[in-house]
DNA sequence: CAATTGCGTTAGAGCGCTCTAAATCTTACG
DNA sequence: CGTAAGATTTAGAGCGCTCTAACGCAATTG
């Protein structure tokens, strides 16, 4: 007794089975009559089209794949659902794979994904280099989003991080800081343009540019922090990698006995939940994620539907979202 | 020049159909030489199996399908970690849906699921009602994570949540507190269970139980504590449906100029990563979430692979993270 | 009234793969 | 050297669906 077919249903309802897939299809072209008898006996047999054969039987599937980075971190989760509104509206299917932060691990999910047939890659924050995805990309078009490399071969979304560090730069310079260090990135992908936009921006103020190494989560903050402390050299304002980053700079400073803002002001980046918590209240800079899911979307089916070949790049603006971890300096 | 199919590899390498379809699955009965033939010529053309077809082919699908209640929850990345790493052991593939905290869109999923023809269902955090349940697990065994509620026909992994209360409640009244609130999960699906915990815990330490109602994130609490403070009768420690909300009660209490845990001991539930980070390290009730992922993949298995067919109920017992949220009371 | 049109319906091939049964090729042994 | 046993390989049917081409039939037309 194994799962109710089409061959199952046109003969419950008494017509061929080309009837039924008409009727699923909901072609216009089926009286009334026969419809009802086939959806009528259907819905009995409680029966549902199979997909693999659908798929197999037509040209295409109507299916997109999706690697996140890491589907831990928030910042993903609203990529997530641009790209599913917008996917839903042209009647697309998105398969979700997870990326596990691991190169690896994201080789063999765009591998599922190509066995799956999906039509297009979306591929947010990958950790795969250039070539993997030269070689994904010739198979289908693939949209790159959020991440700093040039990924040659496919289309990108991103936003332009230099511009995010030079708002979090001039931000904290209209509130009247000279004194700003920059905890980086360190091998994150993302880190050398946030890097550069601070640098450029703190030289083209007339001011010195301070760059610790940082990383990508709380511990690495700590670290770099504890060695400010120790050269002695707190500056005023601290413009941190990501809003974690800026978490854990959060911490150890209070723990060093220093108040934020009042001694020293943060500024995170990503504008993830973290940032909003009330506790937290982290000035960051926000990226138009959601956005950039349904631009994902959208640059994929121009390949798809009106099969552009010219590679496209978009780049969005940041903007600046400002709470209570920033304020002016205190007066010395 | 759409993709190579069995057929053109089989061709290159002069065998036949069936040969590369042995080798693709490496079955054990081919030559080496042979065998090194259809993988050259597999490599050269860029073949990729159609997993369609395949599926169509086979019986079985070898894949399950997940939805999880919300992407944006950290909560349920990790038991997604579990969930994979488990179905990886035993070459089953996942799909991810998200179910977007809506009813009728975890409806599609199922739906959607149920058209890929998984084997199986695993509902983490459901939002459907038993009817939607009962049919899905009408057609593919279905296990439900993590929902307070009692899920006829689908198997369910639970934490024990009376007892996850319990333990806070414990922890509380260890550290010499006897006037602790409890901020409640409103409609949420948990919320029962902990309130009936924490309530229980309380009159069996001869404590009074009060109870406010919240809701399941920051400004929910906040409300909760206008309130409190407005009755004027602060207690000396509340226990939080969750970590969110916990989230809300430190920054609403440190509003209102109380500070934590010095005048206000606070403690969470869920242990998400927001409980981890430094500047809020919140003592909060942990579950395995992890684990519930395995235990999630185990018991689908044994309906898949050992026909089990009585429903099994897998009831784990949570823990306490102990952190910096909580202290003894103040000396009166 | 025969021929034409057009709608609703159906037969049947084919999508790419697996799987069973049968064909072919080796090897080994009496 | 013949032949049975074992190792490889292959033909061909079938998975559930879509799609093209053709069919039956009623309505329309000259």
């Amino acid at each position: 007794m194994s799962r109710p077919t089409m061959e199952t249903v046109a003969e419950r309802a008494g017509v061929s089975r080309a009837l039924v897939s008409l009727v699923m299809n909901n072609s216009s072209k089926v009286s009334e009559a026969k419809r009802q008898a086939v959806l009528h006996a259907a819905e009995q047999l409680g029966y549902r089209p199979n997909l693999h054969a659908r798929n197999l039987a037509q040209a295409r599937t109507k299916t997109l794949g999706m690697i996140i980075n890491d589907i831990h971190n928030p910042f993903f989760a609203e990529v997530v659902y641009g790209v599913e509104a917008a996917a839903d509206d042209y009647g697309f299917d998105v398969l979700i794979l997870n990326g596990g932060r691991d190169a690896e691990r994201e080789r063999r999910a765009v591998e599922t994904h190509l066995q799956f047939q999906v039509e297009a890659l979306i591929l947010v924050g990958p950790k795969l280099d250039d070539d993997d995805i030269i070689r994904a990309s010739a198979v289908v078009p693939t949209v790159v989003g959020a991440s700093g490399r040039d990924n040659p071969g496919a289309d990108t979304i991103t936003t332009d991080e230099e511009r995010g560090a030079a708002l979090a730069v001039q931000h904290l310079v209209e509130l009247g800081h000279t004194d700003i260090v920059h905890i980086d990135g360190a091998a994150n992908i993302s880190s050398r343009a946030r890097s550069r936009g601070y640098e450029k921006a703190m030289r083209s103020l007339g001011l010195e540019p301070r760059i610790l190494r940082g990383g990508d989560d709380e511990a690495d903050a700590e670290a770099a922090i504890v060695n400010l402390a120790e050269t002695d050299s707190m500056p005023t304002a601290i413009f941190a990698f990501n809003d974690l980053v800026a978490a854990g700079a959060l911490s150890t400073l209070e723990a060093a006995g220093l108040r934020v803002p009042d001694d020293v002001s943060v500024v995170g980046y990503d504008n993830t939940f973290i940032a909003e918590l009330n506790h937290m209240s982290l000035t960051t800079v926000n990226q138009p994620r959601h956005q950039m899911g349904q631009l994902a979307i959208r640059t994929v089916l121009e390949r798809i539907e009106d099969d552009r070949t010219e590679p496209t790049r978009i780049d969005l603006a940041p903007t600046l979202s400002v709470r209570r971890s920033t304020a002016p300096p205190r007066k010395a």
